[in-house]
DNA sequence: CATGAATGAGACTTCATTCAT
DNA sequence: CATGAATGAAGTCTCATTCAT
């Protein structure tokens, strides 16, 4: 008896908190909307709409439009540090799958939201903080530590200079997945990833 | 004396205007702006008074704000599609003589302005025009028929889809060209111009 | 057993909410909240968690924002005319120590509650509604009674225009109180007493 | 003919700036629209339209909408400042009529501005900024030293606290500004000064 | 009675664009 | 052609109030 009363207290409890997590849903529709208009002409109005709460609901969450875009950005390179962490510490993989883990990592994140690519490349750099900066270049720095991991096992050209092949990769797939959300029907995914792994190998690897 | 003070007083006056083409010290000074701020940020009066006129007189001369952003890259990619078709027609080069010209030419271009690098990056996409668009397709369609040329004389790969290679150069090229406007410190522009060669063709090259 | 637990569980909820007079609570917190920052600036939510109660409790004891400011004269009137109307009762005090009295009446009351002055002197004017605005000139009638009752005893001067002494006096002291009640190091209460007593009384003219 | 070129030139000049002087009719008609409804509610919109421009015009003049209120302020108290002065200097007044003569200008400033007193009482405590305090202290300080003066002449009393005494008198005018501006037909303006001078004076015993 | 998440109306402020001079 | 003061439309954000639990 006494647990039943307790568990019920619980559910009690639980059924205030929304059920329907509100906080993703303004997230989710803020990408779209963000991907749709860019940030500056997002207005925070069509987010709420889009997310099925009002105006005002976005502000309990957020405190404000810029906050908005930055968590969006947090969470992105959180997760994909995270998983590139994963497949740092696999001793399964030689550098070469790897590295291909890694992009197949990027490739698989905006694959399941392709506004996410378009909000990337067109409003990050202008409109990011300090904080998700920070992320993203943790992020960065693991991408470039398995680089330096391949060099160092004589598999990755020695002569390459790694911050700048780190621009110019993050650029080109940027753009590409910036393409393909714009215009998916002009080249499928699969074709895409399959060229990049290849153009990026090629240009990386050691040829003997 | 009566006369020559009227004069001097006239040619006081006179100096407030610039003598040269006001057009493009508006021009000139929307890159500038646009760079620093992002195009939304980037407030008219500002360009005006950066470009030493009056608000008023950039209506003069452009439409809107919109067309001052496309102006710049209509001009930009007008330019870059008529050098690069000097570089085409050439007989003394080969294919990957004419590609890295072609990389030695945006580069170029962007050297000469930087802040350029950044509006293309940061802005091109959301708020360019059909007419800009236009021109610029034009130039990279020029580019692609560089590459297919090289595929068809056997000293490219075949398997490559040539639009994804252009998005994927296009989009690192740029990267790497906006984190060095914005962070000229960090690696010197010859660097990158010789990593990025380096990358690019032995992505692209058939290894024997 | 089982019972003291659900008892002793009940308790513990119980224990939130206050045992004493919810409306007197927020009434005073209101005060407290008005009084810092003004009845405009004053949040609800912000007076609900000063009172220790949810912001929609609020609704359960007052209709909106404004019975509140409302509610907080009506009280102070009513009390203030109470205590007015039975020192006018007493025959053992003459005129002069009546008008005393009714001084030391509202110096009384506004140091019991130091914010209740600050909120009068700002808010008062602007947000009163017609039922607190009764009690207020009930109030003030009975003390103009007690000076025409002086000047009929030819105590006080029957030169004074009754109404504009009543609104000089209310102002002045008002002020008072509003300067002590922000800054009361400044100057002792009972020092502004005794002065304030003698200008009514006397004026600042040194007499022979 | 020099003379009249640079003549008719700075005739040019000054017909660009505004003939009837919009900074001026927004404040006289921001004075209006706080006396009316309070700082808080006065929309800038109101404001504009009463003063005859746009709303984005009050912008061009004033910060925003505290310092619209801040220099409403700042105004008066400069001008209170300098004619309490002139009044100061006089070497013909004696000090009873130098009193009577700060609270004839403090009378005559409302009277040709009665919104300003309403402005003043509901709103100029919690609403003022430090530069409109300091023009404020300056004035009242000057108001001090006059009684100051007074009391080393012997004809004002010295035991009266002159700090108090100020903030004494200056609610009770104001308040009494304050009715007056709101129901003006209630007394006449001249009724009230002859009231006030004789209580400041002289209380409201009957001296014998 | 009590809660506090959700609501949405409304105001301040900005800035591209205009037009009288 | 040139000017820059003036315009006014439009969006972000706040907060009193409600209502499902």
């Amino acid at each position: 008896m006494l647990f039943l009363n307790i568990d019920s207290f619980k559910i009690t409890i639980n059924m205030r908190t929304r059920e329907g997590n509100k906080e993703k849903d303004i997230l989710k529709s803020a990408i779209e909307v963000f991907a749709q208009t860019g940030y500056h002409d997002a207005k925070i109005s069509r987010i709420a709409e889009n997310a099925g709460v009002a105006t005002g609901s976005i502000y309990l969450y957020f405190k404000n439009k810029e906050e908005l875009l930055a968590r969006i950005f947090e969470t992105l390179w959180e997760k994909l540090y995270c998983e590139l962490n994963a497949i740092q510490t696999r001793t399964d993989l030689n550098s070469i799958e790897k590295l291909e883990g890694l992009l197949d990592l990027i490739f698989d994140i905006f694959t399941d939201n392709p506004a996410l690519a378009t909000v990337f490349a067109n409003d990050y750099y202008r409109h990011t903080t300090k904080v998700a900066d920070h992320y993203f270049n943790v992020f960065l720095q693991a991408g470039e530590e398995l680089i330096v991991e391949g060099i160092n096992k004589k598999v990755f050209n020695p002569n390459i200079n790694v911050l700048i092949f780190r621009h110019f990769v993050l650029g080109g797939v940027s753009n590409l997945l910036h393409q393909w959300a714009d215009n998916p029907k002009d080249f499928p995914l699969n074709v895409i990833r399959q060229n990049l792994k290849f153009i990026v190998k090629r240009g990386i690897l050691i040829v003997q």
